[in-house]
DNA sequence: TACTAATTGAAAATGATTTTCATTAAGGAA
DNA sequence: TTCCTTAATGAAAATCATTTTCAATTAGTA
């Protein structure tokens, strides 16, 4: 896990941001986590890392991290402020409505949807979102 | 148009809500309209109808009407605030990336895909949202 | 028509996010 | 290593969306 996060680290480096104290915490925090976490969630955890940490360097983090594809915003009926490390290639997501606990997957086809769907309609379908809610192995 | 924002109208008054002007007109506002469209947008357009009209009620209005399932929120990426008429059972939206226009379609068939999902994660899966976005007629 | 409780809009309060700004510190250059 | 430039920081203020409060109004029943 803080193996790993050095990759994202490295990934802020090579696109000219600077490594600090202060994203180091933020980045610890949301990396392999695999819960959506807000901005303030974000906060609290990272302030135990790093007690100096403010709530404007959070957003402004999470914004760069968001930019370079390293997390993604999560979609859900309480609200769309929640971050979660990016999935890779075509995943989707699958959310666990007792714990809030996130997984991906991969190997939807929808092909034949949208194909049906864009003679139906007359569309030209370019993107989808598909996202499954459910109870994981624990909560169920 | 006018005819079926009348049937919001009953809905309203049948769950103990009264009928005023001010929910007139965000009820026409919002009844029948192809696009998504935010408090403000709601308020913006409403006031044309009736000038004395308060954000507040917007708001509070369409808090009832989403109670009611008249209305629905629209996910999109550049936010989650807007509203639309809401879809009749099993039904999912196509959205405009050029205009904004919404549509709704049905007949996806998931089964499969959730199926294989959940034997891979453990996952019972209970729901599912699905948005595809594309160009509309118009636009491509 | 009268009455009562729901509804209203304005203003204030709240909460989330963004901007401003003076200070600090990362990290390449010497 | 030390210096220097510039990005990054946190605090405070500003902004923006949403909710609450409250006195006045009004829908709709009795």
């Amino acid at each position: 896990m803080s193996i790993s996060s050095e990759a994202w680290l490295e990934q802020l480096h090579e696109n000219g941001y600077r490594i600090t104290a202060a994203r180091r915490a933020v980045v610890d925090t949301v990396f392999g986590n695999s819960h959506a976490l807000t901005p303030i969630e974000v906060y609290d955890a990272a302030r135990k890392k790093y007690r100096a940490l403010g709530l404007v360097t959070v957003y402004r983090t999470l914004e760069k991290l968001e930019e370079l594809h390293l997390i993604q915003r999560v979609h859900q009926p309480i609200g769309c402020q929640a971050f979660i490390s990016a999935g890779h290639g075509h995943q989707h997501l699958l959310l666990c409505q007792q714990c809030g606990q996130v997984e991906f997957f991969e190997g939807d086809d929808l092909d034949a949807l949208t194909k049906s769907i864009a003679k139906k309609t007359g569309y030209q379908i370019q993107e989808h979102w598909l996202q499954l809610f459910g109870l994981c192995t624990n909560c169920k």
